[in-house]
DNA sequence: TTCTATATTTGTAATCATTACAAAATTAAA
DNA sequence: TTTAATTTTGTAATGATTACAAATATAGAA
């Protein structure tokens, strides 16, 4: 088990005071959190903390291949640190974001002549389990 | 085959010049256009048109199932008047969407208990044949 | 340690797609 | 026609993200 400084640096980035905090808060969170999200979890630690920052780490975070990004059309992105093949629900009522133990199919040999994959994503809106049960409302 | 003003009638809307236009070129529109190209491309022939309008009408075609709104997080929506189960394409070098011919998984089944599926997409990114031939540059 | 160059963080200002809103124009109904 | 309702239009707000430059922190050399 490695230390979450380690990690960084194994992926080539200085372990500066924000982007571990940064990096612990998204390995703990099940939430796929937004920005805006990690930035108001980690102000009442880091009262200097910077929008900008979160932004910036994020990013990098992205470009190393920490992080995957989530876009489920609300116009915010969410970002997840568990890069295990899976896919992601998300309620169309609470806005919740849930991970499903699904992988998303992977389509490589089912391609146009020529095609290159990088990345799929695999997302499925509807209602979950508790708003289903108050849906009257 | 019914006229395009039929269409939108049978889905409750009033058929008014805009609408028809607009939903005249989603219908014909292999590129999955965002707002900005339908303006483009239909400014020419109706110079009043305005670009709240094509924002108005997109988003009404949602609402009464006429359309699909594709997020590709580019930060701009792309609106695909197929309605066939299929999945999209992008290409990460040229920004081009294709269609696949492949079903999103329909995982209803699979969903944990209480879950309702409402929407399913699936989306790949990578390389289109054109940009990996020319993938030195 | 101290100095210096480099990397990182921060705050503010810009960007840009989308939405809100109200006035003007069009259409439908009486 | 007259009136009421719908649709269109243009402009102004919104809100997430990005650009940018000044301030701060860090690493390495001396």
């Amino acid at each position: 088990m490695q230390i979450h400084s380690e990690i960084l640096e194994n992926k080539g980035i200085r372990p500066s005071v924000q982007r571990v905090r940064i990096f612990k808060f998204l390995m703990k969170s099940k939430e796929h959190p937004t920005v805006e999200m990690i930035f108001n979890a980690l102000l009442p630690e880091m009262p200097s903390l910077s929008r900008t920052t979160v932004y910036n780490t994020v990013e990098l975070f992205k470009e190393v291949g920490l992080v995957q990004v989530l876009d489920f059309g609300r116009g915010v992105l969410r970002y997840d640190a568990d890069l295990s093949p899976h896919s992601h629900f998300e309620c169309e009522r609470c806005g919740a974001v849930y991970d499903l133990d699904i992988k998303p199919q992977d389509i490589s040999k089912k391609m146009p002549r020529g095609f290159k994959v990088h990345q799929t994503y695999f997302y499925v809106f509807g209602l979950c389990s508790h708003c289903k049960k108050n849906e009257k409302n």
